[in-house]
DNA sequence: CGTCAGATTGATATTCATCAAGATCGGTGG
DNA sequence: CCACCGATCTTGATGAATATCAATCTGACG
C-alpha cells in the first residue's frame, strides 16, 4: 500500500538545501540513499543541527501536522529523496490506521533520538559524545542494510560536526584527534571504522534501547 | 469522546518519581496541575533533564508506541495527574481519526520542543538558555490558563535548573544572578517574573512559531 | 603552478567546573 | 524559646575545558 503511493524521485548533491526553513511543504520526503541533517540556524549566524537521517528515514514527517517547517533540511552527502503528497499520507493513515500508526511511531522514534541527543549535549563529554553518535549512526544504518562489519560511511565534514557536537571546530578536530588516538576508531575520507566496538559503547555509555530497532525491525 | 475515557486521578509531592526509567507503562499520564520534568540518569551519575510539561501536557504520550520508556519523569511540584490506560486511548484513534491525528500532534510538537532544546543546548549561551525556557514557559503557561501578567510560577531547584541547562550549579546561580542584574527578570520562590518580555525574547533570539501555539488554541 | 576547501596545530583568552566555605531559612526536637 | 539541622542559595579561589585567532599543511582540481 506504502508502495503504491504516488511520489516523485529527486537527487540532490552534497551541501545542497533540500527544505528550507519556514517553508510551508505540501509534501514528505524519504531518504532513498544518502545522509541528510536537520539544521536550526540562529541569530548570530551560528547553526545547530538537531538530528540526522539515513536511508528509510522521513525528513518531515512532522511537517504532515505542523504545516510551517522550523529548521532547515540540507545533504551531507549525494542523495536521492522521494517525496510524497502530504494528503496521500493522510489517506494513508485514515485508511489503515495500521499503517497511521507506523507513521506515528516514526515520528515518536524521532523524539526518543532526539532526547538522547539533548542528553548528549548537555551532560556527555565531546569524546562520549562523538563516540555516542558513531554507535546510534551504526545500528541505524545496519538496521537500513547500509552499513556492516563494524564500517560506514559518514560523509561529514568536520565543521558540520561541530555544528552537532555544539562544539568549535578545532575542538571538534582535537575530539576526534583524541578518539583515534585511544584505538576505538579510524575515520578518513567520511568512512569510519569502529576498531573495537565494545570499549566505544562503554565509552559512550550507550544504550540502544531508544532506537527501538527491535521493533522497527521486519 | 476524550472526556468520557476512563482515567484515575493520582497526586504527587514534589521530587516524587511519576515514572520510573525502563518501565513499561500500560497508562499515559496527562498532567492536571503542577510540573513534571522528564529526566535521563546517566551512567557517571550526572542527569539532564530533557523536557518540562505543564498542565495539559501528555508526560508519556510516545510510551503508548514505544513500549519501554527511555527516561523518568519527576514532579517539579505537587502536581495532580490523569491516567488513561492505553487500550482506551487507541481506541479513540482508531474510532476517531481527528483525534488520533491530535495525540499525534501533540508528540509532533513535543519534538519541536525536543529540537529548540538541543539548539539551545548546542549553540546558546547560558544566559540566552535560560531567557529562552523563561520565554517557552511563560507561552506555554500562557496558552494552558496557568499564567498571565508576565509573571509564572515555575517552582524549580537550581540544581534542577543546571540539569536542564547541562551546567553545573555554581554556573547555573550566576547565570540567573545575571539576568536578574540587567533588569530583564525576577525570580524569587519559584515565581519568575518578566519585567521586559521584549527584550528577554530579544536576548533568547525567541521565535515561538515551534510551539504551535496557534494550531493548538481551541 | 595557483587556488581552494578542509584538516591540523600552537598560542592565548574566555568560559565553565570544582572545591570549599558561608549565608539564609524553614523545620524540628529539647 | 532556643539550638540545631538540612536544603538551598551564594560567593571566592583555582584549575580544567573550550573558544578564538592565526598559521600551516594537505590533497583535489583547473
Amino acid at each position: 500500500m506504502l508502495k503504491s503511493l504516488p511520489f516523485r524521485l529527486r537527487e540532490y548533491q552534497r551541501g545542497e538545501e533540500i527544505i528550507t526553513a519556514h517553508s510551508w511543504p505540501q509534501e514528505s520526503c524519504l531518504i532513498v540513499e544518502g545522509f541528510t541533517a536537520r539544521a536550526v540556524d540562529l541569530e548570530d549566524g551560528t547553526r545547530q543541527v538537531t538530528g540526522v537521517q539515513v536511508p528509510g528515514d522521513f525528513v518531515d514527517l512532522d511537517a504532515l501536522l505542523l504545516r510551517q517547517i522550523d529548521h532547515s533540511v540540507v545533504a551531507l552527502s549525494a542523495c536521492t529523496t522521494g517525496f510524497t503528497p502530504h494528503k496521500d499520507l493522510i489517506r494513508v493513515t485514515e485508511q489503515a490506521p495500521h499503517l497511521g500508526r507506523m507513521l506515528w511511531l516514526a515520528t515518536v522514534i524521532d523524539g526518543a533520538i532526539q532526547r538522547t541527543w539533548i542528553a548528549n549535549l548537555g551532560r556527555r563529554s565531546p569524546v562520549a559524545h562523538v563516540a555516542h553518535l558513531v554507535c546510534e549512526l551504526y545500528l541505524r544504518l545496519e538496521a537500513a542494510g547500509c552499513a556492516s562489519g563494524h564500517r560506514l560511511d559518514f560523509p561529514i565534514t568536520q565543521q558540520q560536526l561541530a555544528d552537532v557536537l555544539g562544539l568549535s571546530t578545532v575542538h571538534t578536530n582535537r575530539t576526534v584527534q583524541e578518539l583515534r588516538r585511544t584505538g576505538l576508531i579510524t575515520w578518513m575520507d567520511g568512512t569510519v571504522h569502529i576498531l573495537n566496538f565494545h570499549a566505544l559503547t562503554r565509552l559512550a555509555a550507550f544504550d540502544p534501547t531508544y532506537l527501538s530497532l527491535a521493533a522497527v525491525s521486519r
